[in-house]
RNA sequence: GGGAUCGUAGCUCAGUCGGUCAGAGCGCCUGACUGUGGCUCAGGAGGUCGUGGGUUCGAGUCCCAUCGGUCCCCCCA
């Protein structure tokens, strides 16, 4: 068969034999969520491109060449590539700052970046985001940290399949001289770096850290410790006990700047050893603690982190982590001859009444299909009605695992089934 | 943006040097069992071999183009 449309490059379905994998998964994240505290804001999927341009950064490579930018009117309009912007926006735009106090939100969003797709990476992804607005002190990143580490073994992945990667990347204050020390080393560099790199080293000098093909000459760079201002110096020292504390392992990255030009101090990755091919990041965040005040509020710290949905599950899935079967029926009512069929719908009906899950055979077919059907649907028990059951207002149930046959009244039918099940 | 690779029934695939090559398994439908599923057996439906050109007496098989999938670089979730 020709197909007339198809789903666009990188966009994908989520069928019935995946999605109660999501459900799982979905839901775990919010009880998760509520554990440590949060609680969920849904923001739209459209915002203002100008929104990501400020906070993402002109030059970062989702705003300047993944964004959905579209017209309409006048407007700009994008549609998210990123959960925290939008959240921050609703932040301010509801004065949440005027409560005082931590806000910790949490959100399931999609997002969209036109990149080319492959394994763990497509144009419209899904994101578990969790924010953190209104706390300076390392306990919020180390608890943040603790609770990512927290949910990805919570959902039965082991410590030595997962590498949490920290850095700091300093603040207003004390990456200006940074950045040049690394922006001078580039230069000494320039002819070895790639062409990506001699472009960066004038717009965000930093990026050359993390670009895999001038790994080998940007391992020399010098590294930004000696250049920390002491307030991030003790901070980063102040979250690295605190992790110690927790028992939550993790690897100094000093090469970790991420592609988000809001962050300050903290940065994070957790990368998976096995499933995700090439794009192994299951989840990124940081500190963002002049991203508020970009955006016309408060001078605010804040910070969060992003998970891949289907990273995450891709993971699961690679590290056979258990995950949950699709819940099955109870019940399948089965009509033998046209007079039943009626009444196996009116107690499909009561049977959903009382909580139970019922199907039946909605194409009138005949009773050895309609069997066939209640088999494959998994179902527990078979409830067969034809003539002897209409005239007796009786029931025959049947245990579809058993064989076993039980001939009840119809009306004590959903009250049987539910003190069995 | 650059690159690799693949494209045969709903799904997974086989098709050897171009000449019954339009196939198998699973799934689906029907029947054996006219009020009873799973197992077995017997039938059946379903494909212009992604599309368009070309080479040839003849192409799923070779060549070119094109569209689509997947994966990789880049970057990120």
């Amino acid at each position: 068969m020709e197909l007339k449309y198809r789903a666009l490059e990188g966009m994908h379905d989520v069928l019935p034999e995946q999605s109660h994998l999501w459900q799982y998964v979905e839901s775990r994240w919010r009880e998760h969520c509520r554990r440590y505290g949060y609680r969920e804001i849904r923001t739209p999927i459209l915002e203002t491109a100008e929104l990501f341009e400020r906070s993402v950064g002109e030059t970062s490579d989702i705003v300047s060449k993944e964004m959905y930018v579209f017209q309409r009117g006048e407007e700009r309009y994008a549609m998210k590539p990123e959960g925290t912007a939008p959240v921050v926006r609703a932040y301010l735009e509801h004065g949440l700052y005027g409560a005082g106090g931590v806000h910790k939100l949490y959100y399931i969003t999609p997002f969209f970046r036109g990149e080319r797709p492959q394994r763990g990476r497509y144009r419209q992804a899904h994101q578990f985001g969790a924010e953190i607005i209104g706390a300076a002190h390392p306990l919020a990143d180390a608890e943040l940290l603790a609770m990512v580490m927290d949910f990805f073994l919570t959902l039965g992945l082991t410590p030595d399949t997962l590498e949490l990667r920290l850095n700091t990347i300093g603040c207003p204050e004390c990456r200006p001289a940074y950045r040049e020390a690394v922006r001078n080393f580039g230069r000494e560099n320039y002819t070895q770096l790639c062409k990506n790199c001699q472009a960066r080293l004038e717009r965000n000098p930093l990026r050359i850290l993390d670009c895999k093909e001038c790994a080998d000459i940007t391992h020399s760079a010098p590294p930004i410790d000696p250049y920390l201002c002491d307030a991030c110096r003790t901070h980063f020292e102040n979250l690295q006990n605190l992790l110690k504390t927790l028992e939550v392992t993790y690897v100094r990255d000093v090469r970790l700047v991420r592609g988000l030009d809001y962050y300050t101090r903290t940065t994070f990755e957790v990368i998976a050893e096995q499933g995700l091919g090439a794009q192994n990041a299951l989840c990124g965040g940081g500190r963002y603690d002049g991203l508020v005040a970009e955006l016309g509020g408060p001078p605010t710290p804040a910070l969060g982190v992003g998970i891949g949905v289907e990273r995450t599950l891709l993971t699961l899935q690679a590290m056979q982590a258990p995950l949950p079967e699709p819940r099955p029926i109870d019940a399948y009512v089965v009509a033998f001859g046209e007079a039943a069929r009626p009444v196996a719908l009116k107690l499909a009906q009561q049977l959903r009444a009382a909580q139970l899950a019922a199907e039946l055979d909605l194409e009138a077919r005949s009773p050895k299909a309609q069997m066939r059907l209640a088999n494959r649907t998994g179902a527990r028990y078979a409830i067969l009605i034809g003539d002897a059951e209409l005239q007796q207002q009786t029931a025959t149930i049947k245990d579809l695992q058993t064989h076993e046959q039980t001939v009840l009244s119809q009306a004590e039918l959903s009250e049987w089934i539910k003190n069995r099940l």
